[in-house]
Formats: C-alpha cells, sequence, structure tokens
DNA sequence: TAGCAACCAAGTACGCTGTTCGCAATTACG
DNA sequence: CGTAATTGCGAACAGCGTACTTGGTTGCTA
C-alpha cells in the first residue's frame, strides 16, 4: 500500500492507467446532494446514492473510501453553490453579508448543520468560502487572531440562529395548527408545566411571547447579527 | 390503544397494576450516559445500553418507545448534572455565567450537541434550564420576545463555540503534532492549497495565525461573548 | 379469595445499514 | 504484446433498530 492520502482532496480523482471511470465525484456529490435535499440526510444511504446514479453499490467505493467521505463532497458542492457578493470595502456590511448568505444556506438544506458538524469542509469550495470570509473582515483589522475570531463568532451565529429558527419550525410543524393547540395536545404535561407554578417565567413567557406566532423567520437572524457587530465594532482596536 | 402521550415526559413512568419495572428511566439514562462519555454517542446503542444495565435488549423498550427517546432522557441527565449558580441581579454577569455553563457542559460531553440537535429537550432539568436561563435576563428587559431573542443568542453562541472549538481540537489531534507536520501530512494537496496563489489571505492567516497554536481553548468563546454582550447592551432599550 | 386485566422481561426474527472480498473486464505503459 | 494498474459489481457479513410473541408477575375487583 502505497500510503494513500488521508483526506480525499489530496487523492488524485482518478488514476492514468485503468479504465475510465463511469462517473466523476461532482456527479457522486450531486446524487447525493439530490437525495438530501428530496428526502433527508437519513435518506442518503450507499443504496440509495449508488441507485441515483444507476450504478453498483459498491462501486461508489471506488471514488470515496468512506460514506463520510461522501459526506465531505456533498457539504463541499452545497458550498459551491453559493457565490459570494462582491465587496463593498466597507467591512461590517460585507461580514453581515457572508453571514446572511451562511443563514441562508444552512435554512434552505437543513441536513448540511447535521452533516458539516463532523468535521469541517476543506474542499476547493471550502477553500473559496474561507478565502471570501476573510476578505470580508480585511479592512476590519490585519490581525490574523482578530480575523479569525471575527468570522468564527460571525458563522458560529449564522448556525445558531439557524439551527434554532429549524428547531422551532418543525417543533410547530409537528402538530398541525396553533401552540395552543400543541399544548393542549401535550395533555396534563402541558399543563402541570405551565400551571404547576414551578416555572413562573416560563409559563410567562410562553404565554406572553409573540415571536413564535407572529414574526417572520428569520427575525433572530437579523435582530442578532446587528448586536453582534455593534459589540464587534464597540471593540475594534482604533 | 387509549391515545397514548408523544413525548415521554407526559407518559407516566409505570402504571400502577403490574409487577415494578427492574429499572428506573434515570438508570436508563445513567447507563447510556456512561457509554456515550466513555466510548461516544455512536456507542451508544440499544445493545449496548441493555448490556450495561444487566437486561435483555428488547427490555427497553417498555421504558422508551424509541431510540429517540433514550436520547431524550440522555440529554436531559446531562443537564441536570449542571446546578446554576446563584443570580448576581446583574442581568450581564448572570447572562455571562449561563452562557459559559452551556460552553462547558458542551466541551465535557462533545456528543451532547449531535445528539440535542435534532430536538430540544423539554425534560424536566430542561425546563429547570430554561426558567434558569430566562431569569438571568429578567433585569435586562420585561419584554418576553426581548427576552428569548436574548438567552437564545447567549446559548447559540455557546453551541457554535464549543463545536467549533471541538472541531479544532480534534482536527489537530487527527495527525499528532505540529500545524506544519499536519500540513506535510496533506501533502501536494496542502502545500499546493498554500503556494498556489489561490487562496492568499488563508495561507497569510494559516501561516501567522497563532491561536490554533498556542491560545488556550476558551478564547474564542471567552472574547467573543463579551463582544456578543456589548452589542447587546449597546442595543437596550434604556 | 378467585379471577382477570394489566404489566413486565426476554428471545426470535426481519429488514436495513456500511463495508470487505473476490472476480471479470478494461485500459495504459514498457 | 504482455503486464500492471484500475474499474464495476455481486455476494456476503456484522451490526443496527425494532415488531412480534411467549411466559411469568403483579394488584385491583367481584
Amino acid at each position: 500500500m502505497p500510503d494513500e492520502h488521508p483526506v480525499i482532496w489530496a487523492r488524485p480523482e482518478r488514476g492514468s492507467r485503468g479504465p475510465k471511470p463511469a462517473h466523476t465525484r461532482d456527479e457522486l456529490a450531486a446524487a447525493a446532494l439530490r437525495v438530501a435535499d428530496s428526502e433527508g440526510l437519513d435518506a442518503v444511504t450507499m443504496r440509495r446514492v449508488a441507485a441515483e446514479l444507476g450504478s453498483g453499490v459498491t462501486s461508489l467505493y471506488r471514488y470515496v473510501t468512506d460514506k463520510s467521505e461522501l459526506i465531505d463532497l456533498m457539504s463541499d458542492a452545497a458550498l459551491g453553490e453559493v457565490d459570494p457578493p462582491a465587496l463593498t470595502g466597507k467591512w461590517r456590511a460585507d461580514l453581515r453579508a457572508a453571514a446572511g448568505l451562511c443563514y441562508d444556506l444552512l435554512r434552505r438544506r437543513p441536513w448540511l448543520a447535521a452533516a458539516g458538524s463532523s468535521r469541517p469542509s476543506l474542499g476547493p469550495n471550502g477553500l473559496r468560502w474561507m478565502e471570501y470570509l476573510l476578505s470580508t473582515v480585511e479592512g476590519a483589522t490585519a490581525d490574523p487572531d482578530e480575523m479569525l475570531t471575527l468570522i468564527g463568532v460571525a458563522t458560529m451565529f449564522a448556525h445558531g440562529a439557524a439551527s434554532m429558527d429549524l428547531a422551532d419550525e418543525q417543533a410547530r410543524r409537528r402538530s398541525g395548527l396553533t401552540d395552543e393547540q400543541w399544548m393542549a395536545a401535550q395533555g396534563s404535561y402541558g399543563d402541570s408545566v405551565l400551571t404547576a407554578g414551578r416555572y413562573p417565567l416560563l409559563a410567562k413567557v410562553m404565554i406572553e411571547a409573540s415571536i413564535p406566532h407572529r414574526a417572520p423567520g428569520d427575525t433572530r437572524f437579523t435582530v442578532g447579527i446587528e448586536r453582534l457587530l455593534d459589540g464587534i465594532e464597540a471593540n475594534l482596536p482604533g
């Protein structure tokens, strides 16, 4: 074994000796993406992806050593579909736009959060994305550590907001209609929680809060990112 | 079928009619927690947990309708092990402490992020935690929407910071020693990335940044949370 | 006290998963 | 041309979650 490279991006897509492969890595990624988008991440099995490609199951292992590598391919391909806008030169607007792009991406493909949580995508599109992120904060600071912190804070905020919004959304979708009905469906438990007096604040907030009822989905992100940018700006040297 | 309740917390732990169960929900949770802590979340299988309890595999389904409910039990039990400190009355300090607790919890048990990502824990400990979170921001605002946003922003930040730190950590652990060696191990790929000139900022940052080399693990969180709190404070009405 | 409904533990089995192995076919280099 | 490398793929395997069934135990009720 001629010490293979550990990550897929370090391996050549195909050797120069054998017959030419029936598919490409991009086709694998596209097929897996199609399945994940339409049927969820759980439906992305080797057999399902192979069927989508019209190929044998174990043939996939000619392109990928592992299922996790297939997920890597998917993540990178998903990142490849977003094209960063031109920079305005004002770091605040650019960083906000980048965070918004990240947030939108995670809302559109909920499975991405679960998929990429294990390890970051270091494929070509991931690197391009990293470069773009760094370029947005280039005007804010020249210190590399500072730059990493800034883009780290922004992207982790986008991740958190997206996952929270998603959780809220499907919690509401889980049972059809209004929140009152949802609480009623919980029956004695929901009632006891809200009326037992053990959680007075929670009860008050659950009853009075309007966000889960009326506000558009991205309110939490839109409001929060502005505050975060305020905090960043206030702490910037110079 | 007398319309069973959908969530486990709404079901009584045991009926009053039959023989007394050999175990309790807490024992299930503790066993699963033990497995997850020592062998990772992937090792938490029904068979493994049953073996840990010294019980039959399918007996677990007397306590739990689903494996996901076992995960719910685990998440709630993990939350039960942290005890919130007494409030100081100053919301900024209290919210920072709460976020820190959340961050520490997720660092100590990395699997929690993956486990609880699907749906939030609404068990007794989860509710207690929610109540505590709300109490920290009670002094900052009285508007329920505002309160939810504040604790949401804080916890999502803790989640994001923990998962990013974890990713960094195990990326470094993946290959033994220094970052130079890691890059070298990537071989031609790492070199080409850094020297190709396609990603100049990324190359510069990778070479010059000191955070991944020397800084303690929680720097990103510690620095970031302060900025977030600044942003919150600056935007508070009154 | 007798009977019966409710409840528990456990074994068996099914369908699904990711993955290894072996084999035939195909291509490029010396 | 022959040899070595590479590809597609069917068969097979271990492990997973869990539905079903059987047999034993408990406690209310008549």
